[in-house]
DNA sequence: CCAAGAAAGGTGTATGTACACTGTTTATGA
DNA sequence: TCATAAACAGTGTACATACACCTTTCTTGG
């Protein structure tokens, strides 16, 4: 007889995630996409705005992403001119910023985040969240 | 003035489940790689025992993913020999099943989806990950 | 001072994701 | 019956992720 496997993807802590991950990030995206920004663009452009200027190193650190894959992202970014880098003092740091126009677009793209946020909280509760929200970053203590 | 912005990371809702699921996949990933198997591919796998035979985007449906997204997995699954496409009836339909080896492997990984599993969940408490569950699949149900 | 190591960053490669579009096969209703 | 629509799947393209490995630059301890 076959061992009963369907508690495994109903019961997985990473399945569950990535999937819920996955569609609220769809969700974001539709809407952010209005701004012409993708939603990996917003979330990079709102960091550097928060943290500029700042290394790659450091932003992957913020950020919790790897840094190789923050590079590339970044080069994107540069090739559509909405970022600048410049050399620090310390030659091996490339330090990024907002340009001109990644500013203009970051701007325009922070009521429509706003618009998705406030349509899961209002359906789902603000409170609800915040204790989502606590329990997951306890979660995430605990795998690091 | 500049207006204060560090809340949106703090509390948008895909950023956080976004980097919560690299996180956990990372972590199982590292535990399952050690059969063999890519996380993603335990995940076809495990579900292609569920389910088999059964069509593209059936299999789509049940994962909840994109079905180009799972199109493509499968046939590296394929290349691998750890699956097998037949035709139905229906022309259309492209049904997929284990290989012998598919079986085989997929079995082997089983006891490190518990190991990885068990870790989480014994710092974590197997209630506060129901509870936490619970509330991820009432946020799933408003966004769809 | 300077050799060894640490820190910053880039590249190669492979996997994973998803939208727009296409072709083929089946179902359906006027 | 047969034109039209729906269902199934593949391809083109672009973005996103991450590991292994490399070079360049700075730091540090003997």
């Amino acid at each position: 007889m076959k061992k009963e496997l369907s508690h495994i993807p109903k019961e997985c802590v990473a399945y569950n995630f990535t999937k819920t991950a996955r569609h609220l990030a769809s969700f974001y995206r539709k809407i952010i996409n209005r701004s012409g920004l993708q939603g990996m663009q917003f979330q990079l452009l709102l960091a550097i705005r928060l943290y500029e200027p700042v290394s790659i190193s450091v932003l992957a650190k913020k950020l919790e992403i790897d840094r190789t894959t923050l590079s590339r992202n970044l080069k994107r970014l540069e090739k559509n001119a909405l970022v600048n880098f410049e050399n620090a003092e310390d030659q091996r740091i490339h330090n990024v910023q907002l340009s001109e126009s990644g500013n203009k677009i970051l701007t325009s793209a922070l009521p429509l985040w706003e618009e998705a946020q406030n349509l899961i909280l209002d359906r789902f509760g603000t409170d609800n969240w915040h204790q989502l929200l606590d329990s997951m970053n306890k979660l995430e203590r605990i795998i690091s």
